[in-house]
DNA sequence: CTACAGCTTTTCGTATGCAAAAAGCACTTC
DNA sequence: GAAGTGCTTTTTGCATACGAAAAGCTGTAG
């Protein structure tokens, strides 16, 4: 019985619905080259404005144009990079007003998310929220800034889970991506208050108090913009490491 | 290779018209292919659930298969077809949960845009909402529907472009061509409500009453949100041509 | 010294070719 | 007669090849 854990065993009998998705994929390597360059972008590795050739991309990949080319053109649907007609890919250059437009966006949906979550949020999802915001505040205690902007990014898209509105979830999930490539290197000044403001905001999702949660996503999501705009200002001051 | 129209016209004449701006397009092939498939799904020519072989499209539009795979999987990104790992694109069925979703979505992104309208509308923009109002009421008397619903869309991308947000419009617009495609078949019977509550969003917008203009747009939204539903009860009862 | 013109090089856009995987079908076997 | 198995066909996924357009450079003329 132990020997066959998750084979396939299908002698006679019912075969379980989960089979289907264990079953081995072919492994799209597009998409591993989608997955390969974002992470270079958001790394900053390849440089906002750099002109991405698509024979170096794939030389330095080791594979051919083409998945390069269809990664590069997903890229560009969901705003990581500029393809210019008869030129090529340029790595997108966020400017401040798009920055803002994107947390404006974000804070419209952020908020609706967070209604629903306290409309239909289930005693499973809430104690999924809690162990989400645990592991925020250990990270928060231990002053690790990456996995500070998982556990951000974790708790967001179980709300964003919870509101069972899967169009929904995608968007905020492409926004926030984005988000938080503009936000990352100001994310750590307002770990703290950003975290307490999580708490409350689980607090009434658990209640169910819908305007509430709305309400406190709103600040949330607000004061994260503010915090942006503030870092304009302060940016030639400030300068620790 | 059939006898296509490859668009490529001869260059003659005077240099002045087209040069004002933009010399002229380099004919982006995947785009020319996409928007001729966006087509033929949304006037359901490509049904539901329907297997495109790639082979087939690209010998139908007269080009190659690298284009075809191409516009495919924008198409994909935006919703509009499935991609299967290995098994290839089928055109996305859209369920009842998921238009539910996709309006509830809208009146979201919406009602921000209407609000932001009303915060930037100049006197030139509520010209033009006045303009595009009156041209569909025009098409609502006329019984156009065709012209309604161009009218229509018209409408919304403008409030959406006087937002200045333009994040915000490219979503609007991804999301208000979905739900015209699952929308338009009923779009009809509530034309005439439909535009009353035109007029007095441009009314809120014309008087810079952000709040007004946000609830105007809000029940505009939900009352179509609504209608999508009632039509699910009484699908089966009316059947007027 | 500067500006323009023509050429060269680079890079994209498209087409074609080939191998692998999945689906369909027919055959065999119980 | 039904179910399972192996083969064939179809279709995708990736790689390569070729043509075209744009950018950069060099040389020349003013």
């Amino acid at each position: 019985m132990t020997s066959l854990p998750s084979g396939r065993r299908a002698p006679r009998g019912s075969l379980s619905a989960a089979a289907t998705r264990r079953v081995e994929r072919p492994a799209p390597l597009r998409q591993a080259v989608y997955d390969a360059l974002l992470e270079l972008i958001v790394n900053r590795t390849l440089a906002p404005g750099q002109h991405l050739v698509e024979a170096e991309l794939a030389e330095y990949l080791g594979v051919s144009r083409q998945p390069v080319r269809e990664a590069l053109q997903r890229l560009q649907t969901d705003g990581w990079v500029d393809l210019r007609p008869a030129q090529g890919a340029f790595v997108h250059t966020p400017t401040e007003e798009e920055a803002d437009q994107l947390l404006a966006v974000r804070s419209v949906l952020e908020t609706y998310s967070a209604k629903l979550a306290a409309e239909h949020a289930t005693a499973a999802d809430v104690k999924l929220l809690r162990k989400l915001q645990k592991a925020g505040e250990e990270a928060l205690v231990a002053a690790n800034v990456e996995r500070l902007v998982k556990a951000n990014a974790d708790l967001h898209a179980a709300v964003a889970a919870i509101g069972r509105n899967k169009v929904l979830s995608e968007m905020i999930g492409l926004v926030d991506r984005r988000v938080r490539w503009y936000y990352t290197p100001i994310a750590r000044p307002r770990s703290r208050d950003s975290w307490n403001e999580h708490a409350e905001l689980v607090a009434a999702i658990a209640e169910g108090d819908v305007e509430r949660a709305g309400e406190v996503m709103h600040n949330h999501a607000e004061q994260t913009r503010q915090t942006y705009h503030d870092r304009k200002t302060s940016e030639s001051s400030t300068d620790s490491d």
